[in-house]
DNA sequence: AATAAATGGCACC
DNA sequence: TGGTGCCCCTTTAT
């Protein structure tokens, strides 16, 4: 009750006073409109753009007319009087006018809507026809063997263990753990630069800005070398860098002749390596797919359309290494054989109903598929061998806000060897305890059942990047520019010695510090952003705070 | 404390 | 089909 976010405290009231026009006659309605239609319409654009709606009471005098301007209270999203949408406390009101805000559906809200996290998390199963489909008789015989009969017990790292506020200067884009060393994660940000971080030795940070000069899309290790990392970015190239010296080195430039404009720069967003054929895959703002000769680091073959828009995942499949999965801003999700690549050659395309962002072969059999679309909808398809028209099951699930964060993307859990935990962050947030929180959803995806909502009062921010480890019970998390680890509580044990250095804040702002430290940060200055230098941080202790409980809200 | 900016998708013409 | 305006539970810095 007590916020006052997007509320006025006291309703304002504007008097105007103007001279009236002597010559008023007795005709006072006509007269009124007839004379200040323009100086009305301002007053009203000036009122609506405050947040309220214009109401004239004219009274009138002999030779003044004073009007009164009362401003109402009028709804945020529709601009109607009636009602008020947004946070009421830690709870968020929507506008009723709107179609409900997580299954898109009219005629009710997020409240009343029987998706709603509460209920056990939305589900809509999809006819399923398990027909056969072009794929079966070619790659069935090596997939199938690899599903494991039973499920094994879930393991939800639920605490959090370790974090950096701020670590990046901007939001945290991808996320990506060290392939052998269990305590090393990757990170970019929109800013182009690429976090090192041992979370065993939280106090180690390591940022290099000499990679890329804008945002960083995906990261991949190499599958020969592990200091080795592949990363595409919007700056158009394929970042080829050593983790341990932070030399990089460019295998792809889209854009050679530099600037010539929004309409023809180039950007690079889904990327995967095909170990088997020696091959970095990745695809263009435009829909094409380039490719990479992993042991020469030579370009290979030519550019190829994929995708009518901008391609934002590609996934070589774990098992066959024949399967490419792609998923773009044209509604699609396709299934190629790598052996046909060609324009429209795909064996599938998986249709969505908004920007899929991400598409998935489950991690080891290969054989199930996961997207993640801006139609607040995951899907999963159980068998590739089966009839792909229609998923098998769509979870409603809110994840569809699409700016000023990273994409959401729901992501497989490695260690599931029945491939149904998946992990997704959430958008819309839940009142707990007086706190709104955007928590991270665990969720069966053999049966759309919420398994966990995992969340901290500490992280007040969504946290739309997620990745569970390969082989530890470890999740990471990126909540715009800060990094967090968790462990399952038993796993997470709080040593009371330690727990003040868990989770540290970086300083982060350049301007506060000074030059002398600026050279060492993350800073802000664009200008080292090509320079051969990487910059490499060591974290002083005495930098180190512990977290205090943020924006808490009152009730 | 109030505000601006960054910024992506999509409907509409 | 390309340009323009609008969407609207963000986050951060000033």
């Amino acid at each position: 009750m007590g916020l006052t976010r997007n509320k006025r405290k006291t309703d304002p009231e504007i008097v105007i006073a103007r001279d009236t026009d002597s010559e008023l006659s007795s005709s006072e309605e006509e007269d009124e409109e007839a004379n200040y239609p323009s100086s009305e319409s301002d007053e009203e654009d000036e009122a609506v753009k405050n947040g309220g709606k214009i109401e004239l009471e004219k009274k009138n005098a002999k030779g003044k007319t004073p009007i009164t301007v009362k401003l109402q209270k009028v709804c945020k999203v529709c601009k109607q009087p009636g009602h008020e949408a947004g946070f009421k406390g830690a709870t968020y009101i929507d506008c009723p006018m709107k179609p409900c805000y997580l299954c898109k559906m009219p005629g009710h809200t997020t409240m009343s809507c029987p998706h709603r996290i509460v209920t056990g998390h939305g589900i809509v199963p999809s006819s399923h026809r398990n027909t056969k489909n072009s794929i079966d008789f070619v790659f069935k015989r090596q997939l199938q063997p690899r599903i494991p009969p039973i499920k094994p017990q879930y393991v939800i790292p639920d605490q959090v263990h370790c974090a950096v506020i701020r670590y990046h200067s901007r939001r945290v884009t991808c996320l990506e753990f060290h392939p052998t060393r269990n305590n090393i994660l990757l990170s970019g940000d929109k800013k182009g630069q690429i976090g090192v971080w041992d979370f065993a030795k939280v106090y180690e940070k390591s940022v290099y800005g000499n990679i890329h000069s804008v945002q960083v899309n995906n990261m991949r290790f190499s599958p020969t070398n592990d200091d080795m990392v592949y990363s595409a970015s919007s700056d158009g190239t394929v970042g080829y860098t050593d983790l341990e010296t932070g030399i990089s080195s460019s295998l792809l430039n889209l854009n050679p002749d530099g600037w010539q404009g929004a309409t023809s720069w180039k950007m690079l967003y889904g990327m995967d390596i095909n170990s088997e054929k020696g091959v970095v895959l990745v695809a263009d703002n435009f829909g094409f797919l380039h490719m990479i000769d992993h042991r020469s680091n030579n370009r290979t073959g030519e550019p190829i359309l994929i995708h009518k828009q901008k391609v934002v995942g590609l996934d070589c499949n774990p098992v066959q290494p024949e399967l490419l999965l792609s998923c773009g801003n044209d509604h699609f999700a396709r299934i190629w054989d790598m052996r046909k690549l060609q324009p429209g050659g795909s064996l599938n395309d998986l249709a969505h109903k908004r920007v899929v962002n991400s598409a998935y072969f489950s991690p080891s059999s290969g054989t199930k598929i996961l997207t993640t679309s801006q139609d607040n909808r995951i899907r999963i398809w159980d068998s590739i061998f089966g009839n792909l028209d229609l998923p098998s099951r769509e979870i409603v699930h809110s994840h569809d806000f699409n700016r000023h964060l990273t994409p959401f993307k729901a992501e497989w859990d490695p260690k599931d060897t029945s491939e149904s935990l998946i992990v997704v962050g959430r958008y819309i947030s839940e009142n707990y305890n007086g706190a709104a929180l955007h928590p991270i959803d665990f969720i069966d995806s053999s049966n759309g059942q919420l398994v966990a909502e995992v969340m901290d009062p500490n992280i007040t921010t969504i946290t739309p990047v997620n990745k569970l480890h390969p082989r530890d019970d470890v999740l990471a998390s990126g909540s715009s520019r800060s990094l967090f680890i968790w462990r399952p509580q038993e796993k997470a044990e709080i040593d009371e010695e330690k727990k003040d250095k868990k989770i540290i804040i970086c300083s982060s702002d350049s301007k506060k510090k000074g030059k002398k430290q600026k050279r060492g940060s993350d800073d802000d200055d664009d200008d080292d952003m090509f320079s051969s230098k990487g910059k490499n941080i060591k974290m002083n202790k005495s930098q180190a705070k512990t977290t205090k409980s943020t924006r808490k809200t009152k009730t």
